[in-house]
DNA sequence: GCCAACGTTGGC
DNA sequence: GCCAACGTTGGC
C-alpha cells in the first residue's frame, strides 16, 4: 500500500486536534491544490501517512490512516476538490524534524524537500521506513 | 497560448 | 518579517 504526508499547520490543525477527533476521523478539508487533490483521489482506506506540522514545529509528529476514501467538498461549487477522512493512528514517540530528515541522505529524495510548498505528498516505502525508525516506531 | 503580475505557502 | 518557489489569473 502507498503512503503519504499531510502538512497542517498547527495553530489552525494540529496533531493534538486530529487525536481528539477520534477514531472517526476529520475531513481533510481545505486543499485547493490539484497534485494534492490528485494524491487523494488515488488513496484508498486503510492506507497510511504522516502528520506533518509545518510552521511551528516543521516535524512528522504522528501517523495517520484513511478512513473514507476521496469525496467531493461541499464548499467547492465546481467540485474539482474534495478530501479523504483521516484518523490519528499513533503518536511517534521523537518528533522528526525537517532539520534532520535534511540531515540524512536517504531522504535528500523527499517531496517534503524537493517541494515544500505540496501539502498532500507521496511518501515511498524506504522513506517511510526510515521515517519510522528515527520517529521511534517499530513496525 | 504565452507570460507578466499577483497571491500564497512555508522555511529561515 | 523576509523572500524564494510555485500556482493562478488575466491581458494580449
Amino acid at each position: 500500500m502507498a503512503h503519504w504526508l499531510y502538512k497542517s499547520e498547527p495553530e489552525v490543525w494540529s496533531w493534538d486536534d486530529q487525536v481528539g477527533a477520534g477514531a472517526a476521523g476529520t475531513y481533510w478539508e481545505g486543499v485547493r491544490n490539484h497534485l494534492a487533490n490528485k494524491h487523494m483521489k488515488a488513496m484508498e482506506v486503510g492506507e497510511r501517512g504522516f502528520f506533518y506540522h509545518s510552521n511551528e514545529g516543521k516535524a512528522v509528529v504522528g501517523v495517520v490512516e484513511v478512513v473514507a476514501a476521496w469525496a467531493p467538498d461541499l464548499a467547492d461549487s465546481k467540485g474539482t476538490f474534495g478530501a479523504v477522512t483521516l484518523k490519528a493512528v499513533e503518536a511517534l514517540t521523537r518528533p522528526v524534524t525537517l532539520t534532520a530528515i535534511k540531515a540524512d541522505a536517504r531522504l535528500a529524495e523527499m517531496v517534503l524537500v524537493k517541494n515544500s510548498r505540496l501539502s498532500v505528498q507521496p511518501v515511498t516505502d524506504e522513506e517511510w521506513r526510515i521515517i519510522r525508525e528515527l520517529g521511534g516506531l517499530r513496525d
